[in-house]
DNA sequence: GCGTTTATTTGCGTATGCATTAAATCATGC
DNA sequence: GCATGATTTAATGCATACGCAAATAAACGC
């Protein structure tokens, strides 16, 4: 186990798990603009820690370099979404259909029945932020169970952007009461060790779940996020 | 048309450009160890902007920063190209798909068609060289009409990976006489809109292409490259 | 000899300063 | 009044320097 000796981050690791941070916390606005120098004396070091920061961050998709410009945190259209979630779908349900060839012991699922569970009583309790990170935990464990490696970072990466998302969109929309059925029936799929199935139930669940989004975000004019 | 003024590349652009290349040519071989300073004075510049662009290309997959051990170029295992090859199966599937939805005119289509034209010159000619870089027109082409940047920015990281070992695998495997039948296929459904079609034709085609590569290593005892 | 400690080397992370160059501002002519 | 070119401003890209920590070598005790 980790026992509580925390490992001394460098500047530059510092960097990017504050400027992640302050983009998923909203500090940092979408299509915003901001000087290195400006982030740095926020943060409390030099240029250069930032701008490794920045760049590696740039490689994720969350922000953007414009020379003389700044930095600027990318915003998130209603196509952009769109864009994610069909790269999601595809993804997961790769993941799901390998989860189910590997033939797990229900301990190795424990975490994904836990995460439904969980969905289960935040949805009962109404209580959204809750549900929201018992998804995520779905969706963490079903895309680690696949076990490709690539497909974690990827899948990883892709959320990191919807996240920022999330605290637009989470509380426009109707609550998911349907949708842990479908996770229940990709759980039992893998489970069962029908790849088939699991894949095709959570591709088309993904799907739904896209096209759900993206109608909210036309209705509601949400042109960026 | 760009009409033969070269913008001055900045010094770490240049570092990007010239790692990949030391990368794809060998001269930066599989899981060799690379001191920062080194490769600066290799490429006439300082650490600093060598040390961006290696920053970069590690968050495209192709080399590790390891403290104090050096850059590690990163070697690919077979289980490596699997992973690989199964996520640009579901992404160009997908832009497969796209593409066969978009209601593309003969016109939008003629580079696609003319990159299996080029297949086919290259396998009358047993021009692998050729038939490789049509191959590659193809898919890109193929991702490119599907119209979703974040799938074509990972297909090209993932393509680029894959292109690192296509100098030891291209000259070990048979002629892919018979794939190019598989393209016309989905070049046909993409033109008749046919977007199931399209999508599991060429899932298929990925898959075969996957396990024909995948074999070729096991027997060749090709176990990085 | 061999394991342990201490010295030395060396590569990295970071700070800093400067030259470059793009943007912004201003001046000038039409 | 507007456009165009000159001038200023300022953010960046890069080189350089330095201290720290890790790796290696050397010295030492047993």
């Amino acid at each position: 186990m980790n026992v509580g000796i925390e490992k001394p981050l460098s500047n530059s690791q510092r960097a990017v798990r504050d400027l992640r941070e302050m983009i998923f916390s909203g500090e940092l606005s979408a299509g915003s603009d901001h000087l290195e120098s400006e982030l740095a004396s926020q943060l409390n070091m030099s240029r250069t820690p930032v701008r490794e920061a920045v760049l590696m961050l740039e490689g994720q998709g969350l922000l953007e370099l414009r020379p003389r410009k700044g930095v600027r945190i990318l915003p998130l259209s209603p196509s952009d979404m769109a864009e994610i979630y069909d790269v999601l779908t595809e993804l997961e349900s790769l993941a799901a259909q390998d989860a189910a060839r590997a033939n797990y012991t229900d301990a190795d699922l424990s975490d994904l029945a836990q995460a439904i569970d969980d969905m289960d009583v935040a949805i009962a309790d109404s209580d959204l932020d809750a549900w929201a990170l018992a998804d995520d935990n779905f969706h963490t464990e079903l895309v680690r169970l696949g076990r490709n490696s690539r497909v974690i970072a990827i899948v990883n990466m892709m959320s990191d952007q919807v996240r920022r998302a999330r605290a637009s969109t989470l509380f426009i929309r109707p609550l998911p009461t349907k949708s842990n059925a479908d996770h229940r029936l990709v759980y039992q799929s893998i489970r069962a060790g029908d790849a088939e199935t699991a894949r095709k139930t959570h591709r088309e669940h993904r799907q739904h779940a896209k096209t759900i989004l993206v109608d909210l975000l036309e209705k509601h004019r949400l042109r960026f996020l």
